[in-house]
DNA sequence: AAGGACTATATTGTCGACAATGATTTGGTT
DNA sequence: AACCAAATCATTGTCGACAATATAGTCCTT
């Protein structure tokens, strides 16, 4: 059982993942059209391949196609981030009352923890809590709701395009501390299996976490 | 200007839409294999059409494709709708709060009148309100809301989901009246410009209409 | 007879070529 | 010179063939 679960990567995968991660770095800029036969001959494979990736990122809302035209990236602009995060309160919400819900109390000791590690690593005035951590925290949560579409939804979905905009617009800025005063509080209702307060909670903490960005994408434009 | 914005369909589109159609009526059974040259000689289309169709409707939960081994159309379980009506609760909620804030005058009018419409159609004993009926009215709040994602994700992802539950599961029963008077309240909530009041009884409403599905479906098995 | 390895078969994944559609440029007309 | 029409070009949509992978069936071994 040593290779046991090991789901094949198809060619089709590795591109739709490579592509993606290009468009969220900005490699690929925003508003870029997407040739089929130009990515083909860049990453190497067929239209076939390039063309299955693409309707992927489709799906996910990160481009758009028009039929017989092409695709483009979509644009990021102060309308679609609002969108975006409406759609994020909700359903990250929604997870915050199904983790209260659900989550197993190893689960949240190791949340618990990770907030803690956290801690330290704001005190020492890393910049990492900004990126990677708090999408451990929010990750951890999604998963912690253990509803499997919602979970989908998630992070294969609307999690792309946040992190496109968040690195796109230079994510810094003086919410560190505050961020982790809210994940704590959004941790102790899970504690304490207060589902409402929970989503309440998160809710809050991703309204004022999208007035941050709407800032950032106000000043820059 | 005669023939303006007739958006081109192509053949994906036609079989994509055409298999949708057949999996959420049950012509293609829960469960069954999707197999690519079966359905190609069945579509009258190349494969690669059928690869694009079923690719898509991955990206709508209507089937699960495995790599090298195939997609088979989504099993209907107790888990899998519970899963699903949570996702609709809380994103129709959100669509309740933002059509308070975003719909016209004219569109809440036609809301209202619509619903009067479906009153006289309840009195007279029709079943149309069940199937028909009812979709209008959330289809309504959802273009209500203005957030054009949320209406993709809800419109094009979840809700041949739930059709494919209703459908398959044979709905009926007597929620027909009290449903209306569900409907009612949303609407006037939202005709008073109350996204708070909006929002939760949109939840509710959809929270009684999981558990009667639920009965329904743990009747049957 | 049961288990495992190998082979055969069927299905999916990938590719290059052709067809159809949209954009561009060129030429003509007013 | 400006505008419209037609032909050219580039790009996407569709197809059939080939390659790679998983399944199932067979044969051999213990």
């Amino acid at each position: 059982m040593a290779t046991a679960n090991v789901t094949p990567i198809t060619s089709a995968d590795r591109t739709f993942i490579q592509l993606r991660q290009d468009i969220v770095e900005g490699v690929i800029p925003a508003g870029a059209k997407l040739s089929e036969t130009e990515l083909s001959t860049k990453y190497q494979v067929s239209r076939a391949v390039i063309r299955e990736a693409i309707n992927r990122l489709t799906a996910c809302h990160i481009v758009e196609r028009r039929a017989n035209v092409g695709a483009r990236v979509v644009e990021l602009s102060q309308a679609g981030l609002q969108e975006l995060y409406e759609i994020r309160e909700s359903l990250e919400g929604m997870a915050a009352r199904l983790a209260a819900r659900n989550m197993t109390m190893a689960e949240i000791n190791k949340l618990l923890n990770l907030l803690d590690t956290h801690f330290e690593t704001v005190r020492e005035g890393e910049s990492y809590y900004q990126e990677a951590g708090d999408y451990d925290f929010h990750y951890r949560i999604i998963l912690g709701s253990k509803n499997q579409q919602l979970i989908t939804l998630l992070t294969e979905g609307i999690y792309h395009l946040v992190r496109m905009y968040r690195v796109q617009l230079g994510m810094a800025g003086p919410r560190v501390t505050t961020a982790y005063a809210e994940h704590k509080h959004i941790a102790q209702a899970i504690l304490n299996r207060d589902e409402e307060l929970a989503e309440i909670l998160m809710r809050r903490h991703i309204t004022y976490s999208k007035n941050t960005i709407a800032k950032k994408l106000a000043s820059q434009s």
